[in-house]
DNA sequence: GTCATCATGTAAGCCGTTACATGATTGC
DNA sequence: GCAATCATGTAACGGCTTACATGATGAC
């Protein structure tokens, strides 16, 4: 779960360990509180396994993925380029490693997105929906539809089968119940914005030869 | 946190691993699909502790904590200590190991319902407050006061720091504080329904002797 | 007599955490 | 020059999962 995120954090722009932090807890609400002991050793993990590069921020001064990104990247995050780079232009601090995301990253990041993770976990069924336009329409659509069926499933079931609590046991089964309810709800209108949005929601999509 | 589930669900009756995890599934929803994996080695664990004790289902057949419980306990329950007992009324199954709670265990459920695990995960919240019943009014409403407290602050969080995200990101992210919104008016019902029921609304607590 | 269900357990591994250790940069 | 923040990393451990191994009981 960790590495997708760090992937896709790193498919806008470049990044280090303590930047990716930051953007996890203050963007995303989901994976706030991801510690460095976290982090750390999966961007060392991904870049034995090739799917980021470190860039050190040293020699090849010229605007990395950042300026190369479609407008689609985040104001906040062109913002923490510059004020990494406020000071000392050309040599950045010491350790200081900025990462960047290799085309076998992109592939592992897209994988990832469409079959890795469990559905059931709220937390990483959100996440990623937070990076789907990264995904194709079809695959986007898929990824709601079976999040949906799962939750009516696990409604269906919690119905049958709870018996006689007490109030407070049975009140949170029931606030369970109707925020899965809710949920439903939710993705309910999301599927039916994608069904009428054909083509174009994602100004993302269509980049990276993807198309499909 | 299994612990604590394993914990309050001997307070009414004894079980053996395989019953609890089915009750863990079926009567509250939140930590279904804990495996044996789990389960066993917790129940071992805390026999070592001395919070539990094996009791075989084999010489002493008098009705075990199941007929002392107060009415409070599930029909359920009790049809599941008839069912084991249907066969071979004196000596149970081989390996089947029956655990009862002992005074140390009950302690200790008392000890991890106030004060052990964290707030913040909602899954540990919601077990904690389906057990509430085993605690003082005061603890009770302390409980329920903190957990507003801590999705009020995260709340106002999420309302600063979040800029332009596109479509996808800020749904999940609204989707998610909608979610926390919702929570807080639950546990204001709550808390005002403790409020207004200054004894008594519980018919387990005052057990036990600690009135305190 | 065989299959589904009940029942217990072990081992390996994943994914994260906390705590610790270290050091650079910047603001004051 | 000192504190706060930025920045990277390691080590130990926690809690849960999956997969595996084993066997009893009951239904048919």
């Amino acid at each position: 779960m960790l590495d997708m995120a760090i992937l896709g954090l790193l498919e806008d722009r470049d990044l280090h360990g303590y930047e990716i932090r930051r953007q996890l807890r203050d963007n995303l609400g989901i994976l706030a509180n991801v510690s460095f002991g976290s982090i750390y050793p999966a961007l060392t993990r991904l870049e034995r396994a090739q799917a980021v590069m470190a860039t050190e921020g040293t020699v090849d001064a010229g605007p990395p993925a950042a300026a190369a990104a479609p407008p689609t990247g985040s104001l906040s995050g062109e913002l923490a380029v510059l004020r990494a780079r406020r000071h000392s232009p050309s040599r950045s601090r010491r350790g200081k490693k900025v990462y960047r995301i290799t085309e076998k990253g992109r592939q592992l990041f897209t994988e990832l997105l469409a079959e890795g993770g469990s559905l059931d976990d709220a937390r990483s069924f959100g996440l990623r929906l937070a990076f789907a336009r990264h995904l194709a329409p079809q695959a986007r659509l898929s990824l709601l539809e079976r999040r949906r069926a799962l939750l009516v499933q696990r409604l269906a079931e919690a119905e049958l089968a709870n018996p006689d609590l007490d109030v407070y046991a049975r009140s949170v089964v029931q606030h369970t119940a109707d925020g899965v309810t809710q949920d439903i709800g939710w993705l309910d209108n999301l599927i039916a914005l994608e069904r009428a949005t054909p083509q174009s929601v994602s100004t993302e999509f269509t980049y990276e030869g993807e198309t499909r």
